[in-house]
DNA sequence: CTGAAAGCGCTTACAG
DNA sequence: CTGAAAGCGCTTACAG
């Protein structure tokens, strides 16, 4: 199965008699290769397990047959869940794949993405926000000719290069049972204005409230940083307040769980006295108690969409490339921390 | 910075008006260069950002400059953290990492992981447990030329490719903890018995807990399988049982958490009325309320140490590869889960 | 100290 | 349908 030395392309032509571009045909499916000649050359690929070296193929294709998630991101099951997902189609399409996480908050990031793919001749990068979002960087990938493909909040026309997961659905879904339980009073941790995943949620938060009537005023709004400490703090500016909410949707998993470990810290019980709903379904979301009521993200399937759609540009299919599946709408994921509002004496 | 063509050494050797032998001895620090050669062909370098092709390079020296994590482990953290460690010495020495996960349960686990690595010519792989328990992973990475660091929970003889935690120190001092607060009755949720690491930590809490002059009965040993789940199930049988603990120690954060979460169902006020205590310091350790007493395993560190040994073999310097530090010290870490035991009626 | 030749393992472009 | 030649961008081994 694995000799010491590595058989080469002329090794392989030797022993089967042939000259080595007749081997090239064979191992790249070309037509226009006699019955007779193929079994000569593949029973000979077959016994010694001969497989073209990457290196040259990439050498002499001026390509590497590399791809990339190139991510800022400090969720570490979303990273995990995005290479799995990316795994499962780049390895059987002959593919490999590097990660590339970065400070996207460094001035010369989007120049040393572009250093890394150009040096390494990665084929095509899958972006996760909050990358995904810059303009700038996609047009610098596009002049030094690397295929991409964003995984954005928000639907683009350019159906070639993106993948995005629909809240809307989700957001509605959640307002939708929080309505439904019969909170009134219901409070927004929102994320950081400079990203558009945390604005489409808001939006789509206040819109959904509209639509069952409900006013969102600004003491109902607390901007976090996608980040636990950051729903702590809302969480405790929300609940200090006097007319305080009966209901709290964060925009993720890590603030919605510093709001419980808030109220929990305040002595209210979840979800009896204040419900909580989360945006991510991270591990830990089935992993505390109350579970945390959320929303799955199918961060997998998207990546793996993302990939199909990647290596259809990298073959230079741009048809087919358009054609795998754009949208992925997040579940809503119903667990403990929801309940009925407390009629308590505070809320009077 | 990234014209659309990229130069060649050839372009290179023109523009600087030297045999591309020459450049060749600039670009890898050759000595034997005259300094006014030097200078001609480094201002061209400098003036169009030239960077050699990592595939043609790899071509040549028959070696890829890729370095890979292998690994089967479901911790995301765990694996990110590695990534980020390993990455961070990578990099600036000009190499890239390629993350393998694999199923390691599968039969033919090992025969895929030699494949991938003769395949892509991987120059050497870091291998974190449990794939870093195998000995005829190690031995079949040996026949194919491929360099390797193991990241263990016990010390080998081997320096040259071994980093390993020295869980024995935190688990004493975990059980000092536990003992100064008054602990003496004290179970055990241990990690599954194929696990080298799960069997260490057990054999060290017995150890630490004789020293105390405490036993560790059978019925106070709960089998778990490092899963959340698993935690759950091993917390009910331990505290269904009549004279039940007052203190669990479980082998890692998953299960104390499902610990937790069993005891917090069944009533039990954590840690007034139970001492949990976990082992990794992951990220969710610290986003709970109470927040959770455990041990920090410094991974990244592990993985720093450990790229920089499998650099300094792909260099050829076995006596740096030796001579880089072996051991690490897992961190106490005591947040809130620990308490003097209870003095409840139930136990009497 | 410098460079011309041959080679790494593939491919493309062309001839037959 | 098949193959000989030249080339991808580097390196090693050797000559001067």
């Amino acid at each position: 199965m694995d000799r010491a030395e590595k058989l080469s392309i002329n090794d392989v032509a030797r022993l089967a008699g042939v000259s080595k571009k007749t081997v090239s045909r064979v191992i790249n499916n070309e037509p226009n290769v006699s019955p007779k000649m193929l079994k000569k050359v593949q029973s000979v690929i077959d016994e010694y397990n001969y497989t073209p070296s990457p290196q040259a193929r990439a050498l002499s294709l001026r390509r590497s047959f590399l791809l990339s998630i190139v991510h800022d991101n400090p969720n570490a099951s979303y990273v995990t869940e995005a290479m799995y997902g990316a795994l499962e189609i780049c390895r059987p399409a002959g593919y490999e794949l590097i990660m590339h996480p970065c400070d996207f908050s460094k001035p010369n990031a989007i120049d040393r993405i572009i250093r890394f793919a150009s040096h390494l001749k990665i084929d095509g990068v899958i972006l996760l926000p909050p990358v995904s979002e810059s303009v700038e960087l996609t047009s610098r990938l596009k002049e030094i000719g690397c295929n991409f493909v964003r995984l954005l909040s928000t639907k683009s026309e350019d159906e070639v290069h993106m993948i995005y997961h629909n809240d809307g659905a989700a957001v509605n879904r959640i307002v939708s049972h929080l309505v439904e339980l019969g909170h009134r009073e219901i409070a927004l941790i929102r994320g950081p204005e400079n990203s558009q995943a945390a604005n489409q949620r808001f939006a789509a938060f206040r819109s959904a409230l509209k639509n069952k009537g409900l006013e969102l005023p600004k003491n109902r709004v607390a901007l976090g940083g996608n980040t636990f400490q950051s729903g702590i703090e809302c969480a405790e500016w929300l609940l200090m307040s006097k007319h305080r909410p009966t209901a709290i949707f964060a925009s993720n998993d890590e603030m919605a769980i510093g709001a419980i470990v808030t109220a929990q810290k305040m002595g209210l019980k979840i979800p009896a006295e204040l419900t909580v709903v989360g945006f991510d379904d991270s591990p830990q979301a089935s992993r505390m108690w109350p579970a945390l009521t959320t929303a799955n993200l199918h961060v997998r399937e998207m990546t793996e969409l993302a990939a199909q759609k990647l290596i259809a540009q990298c073959s230079g299919d741009i048809d087919a490339a358009a054609q795998v599946r754009v949208e992925v709408e997040p579940t809503f994921v119903q667990r403990q921390t929801t309940d009925v509002p407390a009629t308590s004496a505070e809320n009077a």
